[in-house]
DNA sequence: CGCCAGGCTAGCG
DNA sequence: CGCTAGCATGGC
């Protein structure tokens, strides 16, 4: 078992690991504390969260609060380059701030939450994460992703637990609607099998990359289940697009309450503006501060 | 019981 | 283009 530690005091901004894992923006780990992911769970800070990576398992917990305690990990291989990606360490927190313009919705959401980063999930999973996320709650999103994992992903074995990774799109396409309607999928079942049978015939969302935004949006919006809204998701927390503003029902109420001049009608249009009003290229950053300040309640 | 949750699709004008 | 009905499920 390999381990190592990450000083997050050394990282330009911290890093406050229980938020950025629980703030709905990743559905791909687990905490190991028996914790269900509930949207008033207790903010312990010393507990494990736990994924699965190409086959490798990857445990981390933050030790002596966030945002600037260590990160410790246990691992089947080096974690250190593993977690730099999935978790942006890269990303200098402050200067992402300097770029945005301060409004007090934005000064507050900051303020409140020093340490959360965007993620960088993979994209397949992220894709079938946010097509199960329509019109759903982020707890039930969490459970909708487990179970995909516990029935189609491959499982392994580390320091004497089973894990299991989340499926491929082969593994995936192999299920029927029947079988996801089951887990409690609804409506989105059938967009769930119908895009991991695209991506097991070659067709990546990954290869949105390169596009310019606007263009990858729309390119994304091509498999089944994915609209405007999914699309900004995984371009924001998979693909590196971090001007993404996704307008889900909590940033259109903060749009409608403190940037009225923003609703522009359609979403494409007020999609731009709101992109605009946050400062353009780390827009999506500003949304997600946003997003979890007002869904967590001030 | 009604309302809501990180919306999308199909069908219409 | 834009607009809307219908769609599953569980928690409060």
């Amino acid at each position: 078992m390999a381990t190592g530690t990450i000083p997050a005091a050394d990282l330009p901004g911290g890093l406050d690991l229980q938020t950025t894992l629980e703030s709905g923006q990743s559905y791909h780990w687990r905490r190991e504390d028996g914790g269900m992911y509930e949207e008033t769970g207790a903010r312990g800070g010393d507990g494990w969260y736990a994924t699965v990576v190409d086959g490798a398992v990857v445990r981390v917990r933050q030790v002596g609060g966030a945002p600037d305690g260590d990160l410790q990990w246990e691992a089947t291989t080096d974690a250190d380059p593993i977690l730099a990606d999935l978790l942006r360490l890269d990303d200098d927190l402050p200067a992402i701030r300097a770029a945005t313009p301060e409004d007090p919705l934005v000064a507050a959401a900051f303020d409140a939450y020093p340490g959360l980063r965007v993620v960088r999930d993979p994209p397949f999973p992220t894709l079938v994460a946010f097509i199960c996320s329509a019109q759903m709650r982020v707890a039930r999103i969490h459970a909708m992703q487990r179970a995909l994992a516990r029935e189609y992903g491959t499982s392994v074995t580390f320091d004497g637990r089973t894990y299991h990774g989340f499926p491929s799109a082969e593994q995936l396409a192999a299920a029927t609607e029947g079988e996801l309607r089951d887990l409690g999928l609804g409506y989105r079942a059938p967009y769930v099998v119908e895009t991991a049978e695209m991506v097991a015939d070659g067709r990546s969302p990954a290869d949105a990359r390169g596009l310019a935004y606007e263009d990858a949006r729309e390119a994304l919006t091509e498999f089944v289940g994915v609209g405007s809204k999914v699309a900004d998701c995984v371009l924001l927390f998979s693909l590196d697009y971090l001007e993404a503003v996704p307008l889900d029902t909590w940033i259109r109420t903060a749009i409608a309450d403190h940037y009225p001049d923003c609703d522009r009608g359609s979403y494409a249009e007020t999609s731009r503006a709101i992109r605009e009003r946050f400062g353009g290229e780390y827009a999506g950053y500003a949304q997600t501060y946003v997003f979890h300040h007002l869904r967590t309640g001030e």
